[in-house]
DNA sequence: CTGGGGAAGGGGCCC
DNA sequence: CGGGCCCCTTCCCCA
């Protein structure tokens, strides 16, 4: 942020999409403002038609121009409530197509692929038609998925899955009977490329979970993850893929292909700027991110990007860096597991990962301690081992100074309340300017007295809001008159800040503005097209930098 | 809450 | 170019 720049802050809010999406999800499960209703054999799905016509071609074109659906409602027009009839799709297809459209997330059965197929073919959901085209490619021909299995092996277990899958079909189909399948009414809307309804032996429409049935633990758990670089991490971070448990498949949005770009968040868009098979030199946005995080410390550290034919998965679009490695990112979404052990029968996607696992029972442990007898599975065991015998704990949390020797732990650390529990005693770890360099300079307090900061109660506090304000992604609203805001990227963090540096709270707002734009200026690097790094361990670096700024 | 072990996924290097 | 091996990061789980 430069002051020639007229006051003008940009404000990233990376959280805002999904925040948005769990508000309008919460709001439809609740039929609160559902200005559209979408039935299906009998099944009511009351619904958003924004939403709706962000996610669906069809949509789009159906409030766009009212006709060639059948739309009736009171009001049928654009501010009106309607109710549109889709018997063509299957309602547990409808559902899952709505629980995308609100969740980002995916979650069918694999048995009831094809119906969701053909829904998001006739809906012009293309991103979900493509990842559903992209399995069923992969799963028509199931040796494929499973090529170093024995394939009677094979056999016997696609038996036993699609045994699995009628009987919970059965038992779901017991449980919430349905109105029989009725006529299509989509037809006119019948995407070309549609393939003939093709009457799978679990196709039937009948047994579908009510939409207006709780959603269950299960799909809970999705949405909180969403708040995470929108994959969380119900999903994992680092593109987990989706989940293919009994039969079960589930796709966080981050691996569904080719998301029409309205659909698209900033940093999905980014990424999907890049192309197929363009790799970008400098992505500092989410996905790129995480996938980049190697990378980034080949940067500045020992190892250099060497260029190796990136590849694009069709899946999720992720570029995967490196030859040959395509394949074992794809068992990432087929759930496949060709390596089993010979030990335990415990499967694993990667053969190296077997023969780490192979360690445990041959009682191999390659990497010893020089320092004392422990021997360790990993390297990067005896790396954080030797941290111990060192006594290093680099990553230090910015808030109330107490170090880890490892950077989760911080990260953990940091995510929980403790370190705010005890931020009002906590000091800097370094010498001992550096404390009062919290106090004076790290509080915005130059101009004030140590005097003046020690008669002010939560003075400690803001001591924490410049190290929080230093944090990548930290950013300020206001213009300097008092009437600032402070908003903070992680959740845990941004509702302690609100809490603890509302504007309301403060006795003096002058000293919060210095706060504020110490925090600012540091945040100049990392504004600028940066998005907030997940590096916990930088923010101390960018809070020592802010330090230095204000002593110089 | 913290320390430690382990799993999972991605990237780099090498053959 | 594919695959093996290794390292790294992130996360989960347990004590």
């Amino acid at each position: 942020m430069s002051p020639g720049e007229d006051g003008l802050i940009g404000i990233p809010f990376p959280e805002h999409s999904s925040e948005l999406l769990s508000c309008l999800n919460a709001q439809r499960r609740a039929g609160l403002l559902c200005d559209l209703t979408l039935t299906s054999r009998g099944a009511r799905y009351p619904t958003h038609r924004s939403v709706m016509a962000a996610v669906s071609l069809y949509f789009r074109q159906l409030f766009g121009a009212e006709e060639g659906g059948e739309v009736r409602g009171e009001a049928g027009g654009v501010g009106g409530f309607s109710v549109c009839q889709l018997d063509c799709v299957a309602p547990e297809a409808l559902d899952a197509l709505l629980e995308f459209a609100y969740t980002a997330t995916l979650t069918i059965r694999s048995s009831g692929m094809r119906d969701v197929l053909r829904g998001a073919q006739l809906l012009g959901i293309k991103c979900v038609a493509d990842a559903c085209r992209a399995i069923l490619g992969e799963t028509a021909g199931e040796g494929e998925l499973e090529p170093r299995e024995d394939r009677s092996q094979t056999e016997s277990k696609k038996c036993s899955r699609r045994k699995k899958d009628r009987r919970r079909v059965t038992k779901v189909e017991s449980a919430h009977p349905q109105a029989p399948p009725q006529q299509l009414n989509l037809n006119t809307h019948q995407h070309p490329s549609t393939p003939s309804p093709q009457p799978s032996p679990v196709q039937d429409g009948a047994h579908c979970r009510p939409c207006t049935q709780p959603p269950s633990p299960e799909q809970e758990e999705l949405h909180p993850s969403l708040g995470q670089n929108g994959d969380r991490k119900g999903c994992r971070g680092t593109g987990s893929g989706n989940t293919s448990i009994n039969g079960e498949v589930r796709w966080t949005r981050d691996l569904l292909p080719a998301a029409s770009n309205d659909m698209l968040s900033e940093d999905e868009e980014e990424m999907a700027g890049m192309g197929n098979g363009g790799v970008p030199s400098s992505v500092s946005t989410g996905l790129a991110d995480r996938q980049g995080a190697a990378g980034a410390v080949g940067a500045t550290g020992g190892r250099k990007r060497k260029s190796q034919t990136p590849q694009q998965c069709p899946v999720c679009q992720k570029i995967i860096h490196g030859a040959g490695k395509l394949p074992r990112h794809m068992r990432t979404h087929t759930g496949e597991k060709p390596f089993q052990c010979t030990a335990c029968g415990v499967r694993f996607t990667r053969n190296d990962k077997l023969k780490i696992h192979m360690r445990k029972h041959t009682g191999e442990r390659p990497y010893p301690c020089p320092h004392c007898p422990a021997r360790f599975l990993h390297s990067y065991d005896l790396k954080n081992h030797l941290s111990l015998h060192s006594g290093a704990r680099p990553f230090e949390c910015p808030l109330c100074h107490k170090a880890f020797a490892r950077e989760d732990h911080l990260q953990r650390h940091r995510k929980g309340l403790s370190c705010l529990e005890v931020r009002t005693r906590a000091r800097p770890r370094r010498g001992p300017g550096h404390g009062e360099e919290s106090r004076g300079a790290g509080v915005g307090g130059r101009g004030h007295s140590p005097d003046q900061l020690d008669t002010l109660e939560n003075v400690a506090l803001q001591a924490h809001s410049s190290a929080f304000l230093s944090r990548p992604g930290v950013v300020i609203h206001g213009d300097g008159q008092g009437a600032s805001q402070l908003v903070l990227p992680g959740e845990a963090d941004r509702d302690g800040a609100l809490a603890l540096l509302g504007p309301h709270r403060l006795p003096y707002p002058g000293l919060l503005w210095r706060t504020l734009q110490l925090g600012a200026r540091g945040m100049e690097g990392a504004t600028g097209g940066d998005s907030p790094t997940p590096q916990h361990a930088r923010w101390e670096e960018e809070e020592e930098e802010v330090v230095e700024e204000e002593e110089e």
